[in-house]
DNA sequence: GCGAGTTGACTGACCAGTCAATCTATCCAC
DNA sequence: GTGGATAGATTGACTGGTCAGTCAACTCGC
């Protein structure tokens, strides 16, 4: 964990290559490209430009990489959605920003969300075991939100929260599913569009029918 | 392929065990289990009760084990949508009706669709892409349905089909992921409560709002 | 000259796929 | 109906290649 080095005054920092990065860098390039499992770890040394045993001394295992990039990532996302959720926003816009955040994440670095959903969020017989409980915290929060909007009448209620959660979830994540594959047009203009198009066809789905009498 | 042997008077075949079937049906349960890459061909074997080289006097590879399940019941699906699309129904119905197939494939047999979803429809680095043709049919064939609904009026046509397409598909593959996971709660009355619930929020979400006029 | 950082050849385990041997059902010649 | 031939089915020990992880040696800044 303790990356500081405390040996140089910081501002030289760019004078101290960080191998651990780069490996890490390296690591989603060659997942994305060629599936954690049919990689090898000296593709990864090698695209890091690093000799091969040096990825174990930063990492203790070719898991290892794969999942500290996952939970790297997991993390912001999840601290994300908590911030979102603990602002008192319609249940429309809190969907739209975590919707929003996840297809700017896929925008950002497309690679990284790639080996994600591919290795782990959607292997349920190897990391996305492992990781269980962190992907389940997102869907919970995400139900909550449901839960949360469905007390206040705005989503019908005989829409079972987690359900309407993996829905919610799992269209953005076909969609990106979509992206990765090559089968749905990619660029900003697009992902913008599909942010509005997965609220709006999720949410319409969700919110009660006359949103204007009580 | 020629699976008859034209030896016996096909009353008989019971005396004749199936070995092709026997390993197939193996393989569904050890992939399940422990997924392709984790599992050796003689988990199999040993799981068919049956002796390890035997496996590839009925298939040239492992991969090609994986591939035969897969196309075995894609195949059975795409027909099923055809069926449906041919058929002058309105457009919910056509993907209640494609909603039902999948979740009572699941019910009827939910190892064999856990190791579809998991090991090929969303394997992008592996059996995703060699059966990427397979699975962009399917989707082509809700995006028809869409799209055809859209001419009609009855959807909204600012959503691109194509997206509604992977939002459809997606959100019912996260429901049976939810089941894969154990996240979500299974037996027969979820199941049939899955089915309206998915087709109730995405049509709910594309339906145009005023389906009383025009 | 100390130690963290770095190197890459090597090892041990694993496993898909091969193959020669064995088995069994059927058929035919007599 | 008996023996032997034939071919497909079945067996499992073995091979060859692959690759994650190890480790002894080297580098270099301080």
């Amino acid at each position: 964990m303790a990356r500081r080095v405390g040996r140089v005054s910081a501002a030289r920092a760019k004078a101290v290559p960080d191998r651990r990065r780069a490996i890490l860098d390296a690591a989603v390039r060659v997942f994305a490209r060629q599936g954690f499992h049919a990689c090898r770890v000296s593709d990864i040394a090698d695209e890091a430009g690093v000799a091969y045993g040096l990825l174990y001394h930063y990492f203790p295992s070719k898991d290892e990489v794969l999942s500290t990039l996952f939970l790297e990532r997991w993390g912001v996302m999840l601290e994300m959605i908590r911030e979102v959720d603990s602002q008192s926003l319609p249940a429309r816009e809190k969907l739209g920003a975590i919707a929003s955040f996840i297809v700017d994440s896929y925008a950002h670095d497309p690679d990284l969300m790639k080996v994600i959903i591919v290795e782990v969020t959607r292997a349920a017989n190897s990391f996305g075991q492992t990781h269980l409980s962190q992907i389940r915290e997102a869907y919970k929060m995400i139900a909550e939100i449901v839960t949360k909007a469905q007390e206040d009448g705005v989503f019908k209620r005989e829409i079972d929260a987690q359900f309407a959660a993996m829905a919610f979830y799992g269209a953005i994540e076909q969609v990106l599913t979509g992206w990765i594959f090559g089968l749905l047009p990619q660029g900003e203009e697009h992902f913008e569009r599909a942010k509005q198009l997965v609220v709006e066809t999720v949410c319409g789905g969700l919110e009660t029918p006359a949103p204007v009498s009580t």
